[in-house]
RNA sequence: CGCGGGGUAGAGCAGUUGGCAGCUCGUCGGGCUCAUAACCCGGAGGUCGGGGGUUCGAGUCCCCCCCCCGCUACCA
């Protein structure tokens, strides 16, 4: 059954380059995700652009001396380079400063919400550094907490107590800019009122099924403890202003803006297709699923507030799947721009190929848990895995029908004891793969893959063709056949997670009748005898430690 | 402090509704010779973070504690 899908990445903020942590966590599953969805023939469109609005973006471009548009195109540029060059393919990378009709829809949100009660001004007090000329963000001051009196206390929080508190109580507050002293001002800011979701939020969420625990528990627990009301506004210049005359100088909070971009990114799409009203199906049609892959941090916004936009809109559909990751670490430690600890698209692909890498990271996946980059196991799961099993068994298949077969599928008997197992094992592998994917778990899904090849490989030896062909030659024939049609389910199974190799094993093979039917037909015999085979040589050479 | 996730052989991880603790790597021993120093078979190696409890039976359910990660108004 073919479904309508809208798959999402989170936006990336558009003041860093998404290292390999981002990928791992987010880009790489949603681009699997997708290629699995495409290759079992359902109608899909990838959404993802980068996130360009708020403060940060602002500051990087007072200290760089440039507009905020020049530091959102670069590192727009850099970010939608460093996915492609890992083949995570979208249909389009915007981004919210350049879309047409961001801004729009965006207002929209506001103001449809407004109307209907579930926005209200408030007046509140906050700090504002005259010397930087603007009001301060929690994280852009710091000062000495008022409860526990430790110096380097944040905003309205402290790291050494980890209390929070009225920004303002702040003791000795300055500016982490300029170091000044910031005064308190009173300024009008605009409010979600999240409470008067809550219902509906919990009766959406208790009835979604197959949703990962950390996503659904999460947000239930924080309905239990009630939703407090959300500043959604900020006094700033850059961002979409707030579409209301007494609220001049002030922009909408980037994470009100930011998700509508999924939807104004995918109207962009349609309209650069000349399809202007194609994209409503993908997000008004209740029989399409919306799916937003994202990292744990990110929960909240995905699951709760967004959702609850949505809610107070009523013209779009809920997300059907939150597929949310925990962090992938780079040798124990977080990976940090500032601290130079970690590894880039850029750096790595230096040194190995595209595939190399989507390996390793599907491998250790962090769906359940943080996990961890290091070089050493880059290296050893690629030659456990991809050279020693997935390789060398497609290898020996091929140099044995090369040899012994002329390079043909070998024709003749059904008697091989070994037959239907293969078959077996095929469909068995396919099934799990596809139930792996529709879930999500990549990491199970490939490992699917590498165990099939794995059972190839026992299998190979069981059959000892190698002796077989000077004592039974048809059974021998049979076997290798048998095992050729293992070989082209790997090459095909593997095709989400490694495109290129995929496409290089496949190859080998006559032309299949499309992915989608060759899929299918997994577990039944597809080679006829004397169906011509081109071994593609070897496609996962051992790999070695590149010196540091 | 609160909420969510995690803690299982040396390493990385699985363990569905409670029913003999599994897989991959590493290690030790054996086999094979089609193959990328590969492949296959077997052995050793676990007080399942700690402590209580429920049960005929707990990695799994309940309570308490410890450690790691995230959220708590701008890092996936």
């Amino acid at each position: 059954m073919t479904r309508r899908y809208l798959v999402t990445a989170a936006l990336p903020y558009a003041n860093n380059k998404p290292h390999l942590g981002h990928v791992a966590g987010v880009y790489l599953p949603a681009d699997i995700y997708v290629r699995f969805l495409r290759m079992t023939g359902n109608d899909v469109v990838f959404v993802c652009g980068s996130d360009d609005h708020g403060v940060p973006i602002t500051i990087s471009a007072e200290k760089e001396g440039c507009e905020p548009q020049e530091v959102v195109s670069r590192y727009r540029a850099a970010q939608e380079e460093g996915f492609t060059s890992l083949g995570i393919e979208f249909d389009i990378y915007s981004g919210t400063s350049t879309c047409p009709g961001h801004g729009d829809l965006s207002s929209e949100f506001f103001l449809t919400n407004l109307e209907k009660g579930n926005i209200e001004a408030r007046d509140t007090m906050q700090f504002y550094c005259q010397a930087c000329r603007r009001f301060l963000p929690d994280r852009y001051v710091e000062g000495i907490c008022p409860l526990c009196q430790a110096p380097d206390a944040r905003g309205d929080q402290c790291d050494s107590c980890g209390k929070g508190f009225e920004q303002t109580l702040l003791t000795e507050p300055r500016c982490v800019g300029c170091g000044e002293t910031p005064e308190t001002r009173n300024t009008r800011q605009w409010f979600f009122l999240l409470d008067r979701f809550e219902d509906a939020l919990r009766e959406w969420l208790e009835s979604r099924e197959g949703w990962r625990e950390n996503v659904k528990n999460f947000a239930l627990g924080l309905l239990r403890e009630g939703l407090p009301p959300r500043s959604i506004t900020r006094d700033l210049s850059w961002g979409v202003p707030v579409p209301l005359e007494e609220a001049d100088g002030k922009v909408l909070y980037v994470w009100f803006d930011a998700p509508v971009g999924y939807i104004s990114f995918t109207r962009e799409l349609f309209e650069k297709r000349g399809d202007p009203e194609g994209w409503r199906p993908y997000w008004q049609d209740e029989e399409t699923s919306l799916v937003h892959f994202l990292g744990k941090d990110n929960i909240l916004f995905h699951a709760v507030i967004w959702p609850a936009m949505l809610l107070g809109r009523g013209d779009f559909n809920l997300p059907a799947n939150i597929p949310a990751n925990e962090f992938l670490n780079f040798k124990g430690e977080k990976f940090s721009k500032s601290k130079g600890h970690g590894v880039t698209a850029e750096e790595i692909l230096a040194l190995y190929s595209p595939d190399r890498v989507r390996y390793y990271l599907t491998a250790i996946a962090p769906e359940n848990r943080d996990t961890s980059f290091t070089w050493e196991d880059f290296i050893a799961r690629n030659n456990d895995d991809l050279s020693d099993v997935v390789g060398n068994l497609c290898h020996r298949v091929f140099v044995f029908t090369d040899r012994y077969f002329d390079s043909k599928v070998p024709a003749g008997g059904e008697r091989s004891e070994h037959l239907a197992r293969i078959l077996e094992v095929i469909a068995g592998a396919r099934d799990s793969w596809r139930t792996s994917l529709e879930a999500c778990r990549i990491r199970e899904a490939v490992g699917a893959v590498v165990s099939l090849a794995r059972e190839g490989n026992r299998i190979f030896d069981a059959a000892q063709p190698w002796k077989s062909r000077k004592e039974d030659a048809e059974g021998c024939g049979t076997d290798i056949a048998s095992l050729l049609e293992l070989v082209r389910a790997v090459a095909l199974l593997l095709t989400p997670f490694l495109p290129e190799s995929g496409k290089l094993l496949r190859g080998a093979f006559p032309d299949g009748d499309g992915l989608k039917s060759d899929l299918d037909a997994l577990g039944e015999r597809t080679l006829a005898g004397g169906d011509p085979i081109a071994p593609p040589g070897i496609v996962f050479p051992r790999l070695e430690l590149a010196e540091d």
